[in-house]
DNA sequence: CAGAAGATCATCT
DNA sequence: GATGATCTTCTGT
């Protein structure tokens, strides 16, 4: 288990939808101080150019400087107040683009997952939703700009799922929401994913 | 400086 | 399915 080595950062130096289908399957892991916190992928959402809902989409301000910064660094965000979204900055320095991490399956650290989330809540529910998986792994701004090839903090090559899990999912998209803003999703046939019933 | 919206979640009906 | 929590960031004046 701690054999597990990050990806290499030319996997970030890629076109954005390709590093969010690819993260599908790979493993987050954070190995630290506060013990090892492992779990697969399950689902991603890219960000970049020609999206207007990208928060770099109309250029550079102090909070999305991360997504202009090099592959693989991490872009760590507060939203509504109280929640903290990952992503993993792609393409070349100089080209905002970053990929959302929407889900996780915990494998590794469950325990310390559920005292960060709650005692009550269930294994399936620690890390379904990207404000969930945060907080399941401990992250906030103060990781901001944290190296995802890093020792601590990584993403990892993970098992390869089939890739007709990803290309046949139901909620994949890669197309246009109903008002109109691009949607591109990549969700592995998972039960935690953050928007299954099952 | 005010106002609105937001890459969400827990809780309730 | 609806609503409230909670506050940062950005935009317009």
């Amino acid at each position: 288990v701690t054999t597990i080595r990050p990806v290499a950062r030319a996997f970030f130096d890629r076109p954005v939808l390709e590093v969010a289908r690819d993260m599908i399957g790979a493993l987050l892991v954070r190995n630290d101080a506060t013990g090892l916190r492992m779990a697969r992928i399950v689902e991603t959402e890219a960000y970049g150019t020609n999206d207007p809902a990208c928060h770099a989409d109309r250029g550079q301000t102090e909070r999305n400087a991360p997504m202009f910064e090099r592959p693989g660094t991490a872009y760590i965000y507060f939203t509504y107040g109280m929640h903290w979204c990952l992503n993993a900055v792609c393409e070349p320095v100089g080209t905002p683009a970053a990929v959302l991490i929407r889900a996780v399956e915990p494998l590794e650290g469950i325990e310390a997952m559920r005292v960060a989330r709650g005692p009550k809540i269930g294994d399936r529910d620690l890390c379904r939703g990207p404000a969930r998986l945060t907080q399941a792994f401990g992250l906030d701004g103060t990781r901001n700009r944290a190296d995802l090839c890093g020792t601590d903090l990584f993403i990892g090559p993970g098992e390869r799922l089939p890739n007709e899990a990803v290309e046949t999912s139901p909620r994949i998209g890669i197309g246009t929401k109903q008002d109109g803003r691009p949607w591109r999703f990549y969700e592995a046939d998972s039960p935690f994913v953050s928007r299954g019933k099952r």
